[in-house]
DNA sequence: ATGAAAGCGCTAACAG
DNA sequence: CTGTTAGCGCTTTCAT
């Protein structure tokens, strides 16, 4: 079915491209007779404008790429729904770039979203969460961010100045510890990422820190390093339980490895939290929905999304916009967690 | 930053733009001599060809539409995998459109596809999945479809004759009832979802055809109806839980109900599945991740997506497809259910 | 092996 | 109020 174009509806009408043009944009006044004759025709062909060819024109496309590195962790698509919300009227739609968190994929859809014109990128995971990240992948985002907005998500790139929006983790990290030593708790274990990602080192960093600050030790084999995986969670605690000495909470660097935690607890015949205490980081559906409910740090998600969109758009519309947002993390405590009475 | 473009390079480099594009594409052998020196042009000025002129010409954007209800839904996200999965190395480029299950969305996302010219859409939820859809809605899909090569997810529009990949979900609850029935219980609640929803009336059929075949009644109290939500499953168990009689086991439209009615049942004292059997639809993640993990239908997203995926790209390639494409479900023994001893 | 030129479908001056 | 025309950046004959 070939496509039906400005021309066809221009020459049935009886007027120039332009005058249809300006009906479809409501650019200049056009008479009513004229206005009405096109408009029938546009209906009865069911034409629809080449938003590629506007685009190439108008230099702007309404589009926005979003890259992740796994839309199947819920995470992320509370991120994008808290984007899409706040974008929804503002006319864009959305390029959901996954990449396994593979940096070559990453470095694929950069390329990709500058062909396609993409009027602005949000750059989550990957790269930009890594303690030590090689000069060439932080120069491949500069060098994107100086041709297209780009605003990175929970992450950074040191040396470069991106804009960029992202939960106060280690503040989040700080509030859970505090709570668990307020509950009572002196021996207390992280469950740890890999220690390569930010997400799990600035926690790690709070979690020390607090922890000193109330005269507590945190020998090394409190410290458990997993890969963020609810297997981790599972493994890790086994390994916890095998322990001599069994630590009163544990503290865990998000929600699955939480999860994983807590159902090897209960296989293990303890009950949470009458036998150990345990918490999570991020408050995914997850959390809510099991039994016991996780106590866990909040990340806003879709403040998250919604705030990375806005600093997007002040980028788009050449506003001036803040380098930094940041989304205040909050303590949620549910059920898995209480205080210790001796 | 001016966009540097195709002419920019040519006059750069002595050439005329057919040559520059001929290098880019490999579509004519240039002399050496003048590729390398086309070559060095482009990385230095790091230019990128803009995809809309080309899309512009060629007539194909190496781009797909991806209609979903609510990206939040982890059944989505999984989808989304497997087709992104498969899609992975063809070069396509995903739209994902979020419509919260609203028409006025979906038409406005059908619209929006067609102007960007994407060369597929996937559409899942929404409209196609009412038992009655009206007219207009039906009218509107297929029109896109007469257009762009489209291909509906567990759903379908009675009337035309679009191309869609779906679960077999009769088939998956009758396959849940009849395993009940074997482990002996008799008295089998069913938690539905909307009525006005095909995805819970086709389970609600053959659940009643399987009982009735097994010469079991289905009393009218036996049938809930919720809205596919945990909170739902909440509630309907606690209401089934406030009846005289308890039925011994609970079928469930959908894995966040079962987890729901699994809180209730908990909460209310019960051990699953020693007291109560509690069966799912699914098999999102959420399913083993909770304690008692959940025995379920397992529906294979991946598959969905890979397989709508497939069909979409021969579509797309005009090659002979057929209609429907079956997903066969399996059901998924874990724990939450057991065989009723007397 | 390379260049000239004609569009792809649309918008935006610029002229009436 | 409306038409003419020059591109937007690229690919693709058709020549050379």
């Amino acid at each position: 079915m070939k496509q039906v174009t400005i021309y066809d509806i221009a020459s049935e009408a009886g007027v120039s491209v332009a005058t249809v043009s300006r009906v479809l944009n409501n650019t200049a006044p056009v008479k009513a007779s004229t206005r009405s004759k096109i408009m029938k025709l546009i209906k009865q062909h069911q034409f629809q404008p080449n938003a590629l060819a506007r685009s190439l024109l108008k230099k702007e496309t309404g589009t926005i790429g979003v890259i992740v590195p796994d839309i199947t962790n819920p995470f992320f698509p509370e991120v994008f729904s808290g984007i899409d919300h706040e974008a929804r009227g503002k006319g864009f739609t959305f390029f959901l770039c996954n990449t396994h968190g593979e940096y070559e994929r990453e470095s694929q859809y950069l390329h990709i979203l500058r062909e396609k014109q993409v009027d602005g990128i949000i750059f989550m995971g990957g790269r930009i969460n890594l303690t030590k990240c090689t000069p060439e992948l932080v120069e491949e985002v500069a060098e994107t961010a100086a041709r297209i907005p780009l605003v990175l998500v929970n992450g950074n790139l040191p040396g470069t100045e991106l804009h960029r929006v992202a939960t106060d983790e280690g503040k989040g990290a700080a509030m859970a510890t505090q709570y668990l030593i307020e509950q009572g708790h002196r021996d207390i274990a992280y469950i740890a990422g890999m220690s390569t990602t930010t997400t799990s080192a600035q926690k790690l960093r709070a979690f020390k820190r607090v922890m000193n600050q109330n005269n507590l030790d945190v020998p090394k084999e409190r410290v458990l390093y997993g890969d963020f995986t609810m297997e981790a969670g599972e493994r890790l605690m086994d390994e916890i339980l095998r322990a001599p000495e069994r630590p009163t909470a544990v503290l865990c660097v998000n929600d699955f490895t939480a999860v994983g935690a807590i159902k090897t607890a209960i296989k293990a015949g303890l009950s949470i939290p009458n036998d150990m205490t345990i918490v999570g980081f991020d408050d995914i559906p997850l959390a809510s929905s099991i039994f016991p409910e996780l106590t866990t740090v909040k990340q806003q998600m879709d403040q998250l999304g919604s705030q990375a969109f806005q600093v997007l758009h002040k980028l788009i519309m050449k506003e001036k916009v803040k380098r930094l947002t940041v989304i205040e993390p909050e303590l949620v405590v549910r059920e898995s967690s209480r205080e210790l009475t001796p």
